[in-house]
DNA sequence: TCCTTTCTTGACACCATGTCAATTGACATG
DNA sequence: CATGTCAATTGACATGGTGTCAAGAAAGGA
């Protein structure tokens, strides 16, 4: 069987995505990984050096797995800066759901763990300039609202589109994914896009 | 000398206070707190239960320090909905900065902690109280926008005020206290209030 | 003087991460 | 068949932080 064939790296790997994603990233533990792939806990350190490594290797995988990078450029097509930014948002509603649980582990050990952090960041970062494009988009369409510069428009959609905010309003606040995207359209739309 | 007759559980709160503060909530130890205020770490135990309920009880003492709660609820006096609006968002933008420290260590242990979870939330709640009255009360001045209905643009809001979104701008964008809240001020007027 | 309260010291349990050494079983190669 | 290698196993241990416990010390009031 092809199944047989899967090496135990690739069986962490999904061992450790099925948990951040069923635990929601609340407290998954080297042993349950462990658990889970069917190997002792030592092992995993014949594979990953550690926690943070295990945590950032299995971001990789779940980009590879759904083609992650590729979805979030796609809005590059876009005519206008109004759909560039629509489309923006929409991907990324999309890829948020995806990737909550290995956020929320990351995101919990920034303050032990510096590499865990700084690719936490570089993802951010990366997202970012996505705003940023779709604002630049908007400028040049001379469709930006006068109200903010294009830094702090950048800056003002990075944040409401950050990890935390998406988890505020779904988990808490019980909004689906559609209610999530429509919402936030409406928002970066009423705040960044001026009318015709 | 009257500083003599300050209580030990005063003193703990202090020093539980400045190392928050200084600190921005990394990684406040029950052995550096005992350490700033001069007794033994488990003399901490003594007073209190565990750390969670120590850092619940900082939270107390910053607000009888600050009148945390009645600087909130001031807004209240505010004729119309738009100025209760922006009477909030500049509340809650003076008394976020003083509660950050705090608040990121209760963040930080919301997985292990059920009541410092539980203590955060309710701050969180209360909160929402005052998103809540604002938009109520433009509802009432016939000056909130379509765009939403009351509960979703009391999410929005909501969401929008959090503390990462605070610690995002100012901390991780570099806006300055007033940009803040110029900045969600003018946010929360063109997303909420309708045009006269 | 005796009692109580508060604090100290030192030791220890618990839990999760990470390390180390010794061993086993499978498999390839000469 | 003997040998070596590789991946994994087991058990023990260090580290760091929280929380507990027991025994004793200093201060103050009745």
């Amino acid at each position: 069987m092809s199944s047989e064939t899967v090496s135990t790296r690739t069986r962490i790997l999904q061992a450790s995505l099925n948990l951040l994603e069923e635990g929601q990233g609340k407290g998954v533990r080297m042993s349950d990984i462990a658990g889970k792939a069917g190997i002792s806990r030592q092992a995993l350190y014949l594979h990953f050096r550690t926690r943070g490594e295990l945590l950032i290797a299995t971001t990789h995988y779940v980009d590879d797995l759904h083609g992650g990078e590729d979805r979030l450029t796609a809005s590059r097509t876009a005519e206008t800066g109004k759909e560039r930014l629509d489309a923006f948002i929409k991907a990324w509603g999309g890829y948020l759901p995806e990737i909550y649980g290995i956020g929320k582990a990351l995101l919990a050990m920034r303050d032990t763990d510096a590499e865990a952090a700084a690719a936490w960041d570089k993802r951010m970062q990366d997202m970012r300039e996505g705003c940023e494009a779709a604002i630049r988009d908007l400028a040049r369409d001379n469709a930006l609202t006068p109200f903010y510069s294009p830094v702090q428009a950048t800056d003002l959609l990075w944040t409401m589109l950050s990890l935390r905010n998406w988890e505020q309003l779904t988990i808490e606040c019980g909004w689906s994914r559609e209610e999530y995207v429509a919402g936030l359209q409406s928002m970066a739309r009423h705040l960044f896009v001026s009318p015709p």
